[in-house]
DNA sequence: GTCCCCAAGCCTCGC
DNA sequence: GCTTGGGGAC
């Protein structure tokens, strides 16, 4: 086992600690991730554990997938092995057991706008008022009694009002053969909870469990973990919670603290932690556990670096956003010449979305090349999404949400009144809307004249035949035949008019993507499908990275949330600001959301080896309004002694500056 | 049935 | 500031 040498004493324990409940409870950049990649390999290797027996969860796609590929590039083989996300997990179990709560296998999977979207049509089905049952609350109580294993009856007994929009909306799920991402995770654990017989089939299937960035799962997921491993009871976890994030969907570090409790059996838990951080610089750690530990709630580490020295935190204040970016992209330009960083290993981590836009700009203008992370999805324009209601309702027949956002795109002369009298005498007849359109034309209840009746069936035919094409050629194929059927592009020039252009590209885009998604599928020894294809866009998780080797030398930017998980050499923290980070929105909710915040800043720096660049703006443009901005209070408590302030200015710059401003 | 205009909210973070 | 979608005009 030549490859153990690799690790020092404590990560060896932890790799070949195979048995019973185990805890890797550690700091930032101290090899945990590590850990549970060689542990995988311990097993397969070394034990001989055949690799369906092992489940790993990892956080992101993108963590999932690298994981794959370092297990590949050691093994050779991936094929059975279940490295993925708990909600990439949650999909492929119900492919297998969502009949026994009467789902179809072939559901499609909801985002949250979907699930907007059928609120509002369950409060005007319920006569209710959506200003007093707002849908975005009516979704965030919902999600968070799913996190909670909560049914309606159990959720609603203060509010039954809210138990009827609950029921009803889990309900009409059913009925569409939809579910929804908490779903993913809820209906397992209930199916598990009340048909022994697969749970026993699944906790026997999984010899051994790991579970990487435990700190940021919920109630929910904690429990599935829970079933899965009942049996075997070899459950691995890793993380650091300090670095839990992600409270806003659910998560709580909780489960990592009292993991000893929730996992004892008969075997005692054995608890490792993992001192030495690998990562970065004395000066980085420093500050980042200075920063950290005015965090009240937390288990308190001790680190020990293993590089020594390394250089001041770079700390810069601009007017705004803009020239921000331009020193940024300036610093990357010279940190690749001068000091050989290659653009890849530079980041730009950001707090918001809306910040990322400014970095998009100026780097394109200064010719730094650039990749975006996550950020505005894709999928979310207007477009994408009626392309994709078409893949949906081709893929599951009974999905009427997407009927409708496509039954008149393009434009087949079915108007709102059609669709009425249509939606009607299905709801009269019990069935789904595309089920519906064979019964038109021998009933006479429908109210619908000939002709519109033939373009319903019309409609129908295109669904299935697309619906067969898809099972017999290739997903960006059979698209590019699709879309010229359609005239998409004839029907992007009408509605957009001067736009079509951007948005025909767009199109392309599209295809290009279903490409890339074979591509990804072929590496990943799937099969490439429309089912795939769907899965893939709903989890989001295909790397934006393609294999050519020009978009390895890109620099990244991307939120902080992202980059969870992630090292680079040289990491950049624009709009260190009170407002931004710690955002309003967090310091609105109190002590816990300021304490949210301060992890995300701790995270955000930890993710450097070498150099870290915080800066901030004195204004910036909220909703398209300037308004001026002050140091973050974080900045206070990172001692003075470890940061190089470029601004630092004596009292006579300041009168200067001073002078010249209002000369 | 379709087009077009204007109010209103927006994305904090994401599987 | 900009998108979006509801509601009225054609
Ligand atoms: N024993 C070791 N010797 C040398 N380098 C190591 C050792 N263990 C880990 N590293 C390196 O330290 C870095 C951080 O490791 P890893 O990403 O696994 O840490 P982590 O604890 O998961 O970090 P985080 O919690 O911040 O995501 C990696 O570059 C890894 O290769």
């Amino acid at each position: 086992m030549q490859f153990l040498n690799d690790l020092n004493p404590y990560q060896k324990e932890a790799v070949t600690t195979t048995e019973g409940p185990l805890l890797v409870l550690a700091g930032a950049g101290s090899g945990k991730t590590k850990v549970i990649t060689y542990r995988l390999i311990y097993l397969l290797k070394k034990l001989h554990i055949p690799a369906k027996r092992i489940l790993a969860v990892t956080f992101t796609n993108k963590a999932a997938n690298e994981m794959r590929e370092r297990i590949k590039a050691l093994t050779g083989n991936i094929k059975d092995l279940s490295i993925s996300t708990f909600h990439a997990f949650g999909v492929h179990f119900l492919k297998e057991e969502i009949k026994v709560l009467g789902y179809m296998p072939k559901f499609s999977i909801y985002s949250d706008k979907d699930t907007l979207e059928l609120l509002h049509s369950i409060l005007i089905d319920l006569k209710l008022d959506a200003e007093k049952y707002p849908p975005r609350l009516m979704a965030y109580l919902i999600s968070k009694a799913k996190n909670k294993l909560l049914f309606p009856e159990q959720a609603g007994l203060e509010d039954p009002v809210f138990r009827d929009i609950y029921r009803l909306y889990q309900e009409q799920l059913r009925v569409l053969n939809a579910v929804d991402f908490d779903d993913l995770i809820f209906l397992p654990v209930k199916i598990l909870q009340s048909h022994s017989e697969i749970q026993q089939k699944w906790s026997q299937r999984f010899q051994y469990i790991m579970v990487d960035e435990y700190q940021d799962t919920n109630h929910s997921q904690y429990i599935l973990i829970r079933l899965l491993s009942q049996f075997h009871n070899n459950i691995c976890v890793v993380g650091d919670d300090d670095q839990s994030i992600y409270a806003f969907r659910g998560a709580d570090f909780h489960n990592i603290l009292s993991f000893e409790k929730h996992f004892k059996k008969d075997d005692p838990v054995k608890i490792i932690t993992l001192k030495i951080n690998y990562r970065s610089t004395p000066i980085i750690l420093e500050a980042a556990y200075a920063l950290i530990s005015h965090n009240s709630k937390r288990h308190a580490k001790s680190v020990e670096t293993f590089l020594k020295d390394g250089e001041k935190i770079n700390l810069f204040e601009t007017m705004e956003a803009r020239e921000e970016a331009e020193i940024i992209a300036d610093e990357i330009f010279n940190g690749r010449i001068e000091g050989k960083v290659p653009y890849h290993d530079h980041a730009v981590l950001c707090r918001t979305n809306t910040q990322m836009r400014t970095f998009e700009e100026v780097f394109r203008q200064k010719n730094i090349p650039y990749r975006l992370i996550g950020g505005f999805s894709f999928f979310d324009r207007k477009e994408v999404k009626d392309l994709i209601a078409y893949l949906k309702l081709i893929y599951n027949p009974l999905d009427n949400l997407s009927f409708l956002r496509i039954v008149n795109f393009p434009k087949r002369g079915i108007g709102d009144t059609t669709l009425e009298k249509f939606k009607n005498f299905a709801f009269a007849h019990d069935l789904s809307f595309l089920g519906a359109v064979d019964s038109l034309a021998h009933k006479t209840d429908s109210d619908l004249s000939k002709p519109l009746i033939h373009k319903f069936e019309l409609f129908k035919e295109l669904i299935e035949k697309y619906e067969k094409r898809f099972q017999e050629s290739k997903v960006s194929e059979v698209l590019v035949e699709f879309f010229q059927e359609i005239e998409l592009e004839k029907e992007f020039e009408r509605i957009y008019k001067d736009e079509a252009p951007f948005r025909i590209k767009v199109i392309g885009d599209f295809i290009d993507y279903a490409k890339n998604y074979e591509s990804y599928a072929k590496k990943n020894d799937e099969l490439a499908n429309l089912e795939g294809f769907l899965k893939n866009m709903s989890l989001l998780n295909q790397d934006t990275k393609d294999d050519d080797e020009e978009t390895n030398h890109k620099v990244p930017i991307m939120t902080i949330h992202a980059s969870k998980g992630l090292e680079f050499h040289t990491v950049f923290i624009p709009g260190f600001e009170e407002g931004n980070i710690p955002h309003d929105r967090s310091i609105k909710e109190g002590p816990a959301g300021i304490e949210e915040e301060r992890r995300l800043a701790y995270v955000a720096m930890t993710r450097a080896k070498k150099r870290l660049f915080i800066s901030h703006v004195s204004m910036r443009k909220i909703f398209g309004t300037e308004t001026e901005r002050i140091p973050s209070k974080f900045l206070k408590e990172i001692p003075k002694h470890l940061v190089a302030d470029r601004d630092e200015k004596t009292e006579d710059e300041h009168l200067a500056d001073l002078k010249k401003m209002f000369a």
